[in-house]
DNA sequence: TAATCGTATTATCACAGTTAATACAGTAGA
DNA sequence: TCTACTGTATTAACTGTGATAATACGATTA
């Protein structure tokens, strides 16, 4: 079975094209919207349809398979590593880069009580609750 | 009066220099450890005494005059600039920070609750409450 | 066996950040 | 008024990183 993958790159973007890539895909397996041991687009396929180096992909994949988030061997291709520490670090990691914007609105005067109930009208409007 | 203002580089940093110092100022001004109209150390006082080049600090310098934040004249130096909107401002962009990390934990399959129970630890332990 | 796969290497280019060396005009203090 | 300090501008050179280009090699699959 073979399926289709679609990321977009951003050639305005200050952010470097190679981790543009890498993110995507380690957005797509994160979510298991690609799942574990599915087929990712080879390399040159990927560079040919995206209009990029296919040094570029390389060193995403790279990167990937350096974190664990995907196998890739020589004349088969490269596959989805999917691994419930990789989905919990990475909440970890948010939760990190949560409480460092908190400590910044208190330095700006901001009490506690202010920022949850901001916080509390975001996730009420951007997530869903009850699961 | 001239108060000495300390401010540290990390050479290591990914981030450049030039916005290193940028930021170091902007954050010093929006808390008001540094108040409206107090002086700045020079271009070159301040280059000399953490080593790096003057032209990266007129580089910070000029960044800083363009939002705002300080106002310069040559021969007379370097101030800052305080301004309620500022504040205000940077409280809004942190907020939409928030928001996008938030929508990403929620992509990662956290519930509301479950966001907003974290949150409400985080808050409780790094913040002070009741103002 | 031919085509496709990942991988590695080397070279070249573009760009941003940094340093360096000056230069000039405005201001403040002695 | 002179001197020393201020911000500001300009030009050149160097550096590291990201991206491209052109190959090459071994493994795998159909």
């Amino acid at each position: 079975m073979e399926v289709i993958i679609i990321i977009s790159i951003d050639h305005r973007s200050a952010k470097p094209i190679c981790y543009q890539v890498r993110d995507e895909f380690k957005k797509l397996i994160l979510t298991k919207a690609v799942r574990n041991g599915e087929k990712l687009p080879s390399v040159r396929e990927l560079a040919s349809s995206l209009a990029i180096n296919p040094n570029t992909i390389q060193r995403a994949y790279r990167e990937l398979e350096n974190e664990g988030m995907i196998s890739s061997a020589p004349g088969r291709g490269v596959f989805a590593v999917w691994n419930e520490g990789h989905a919990q670090r990475q909440i970890e990691t948010h939760f990190s880069e949560l409480t460092e914007i908190i400590r910044e609105l208190a330095t700006l005067d901001m009490t506690g009580e202010k920022i949850l109930a901001r916080l509390s009208e975001i996730i009420e409007r951007e997530v869903k609750m009850h699961d």
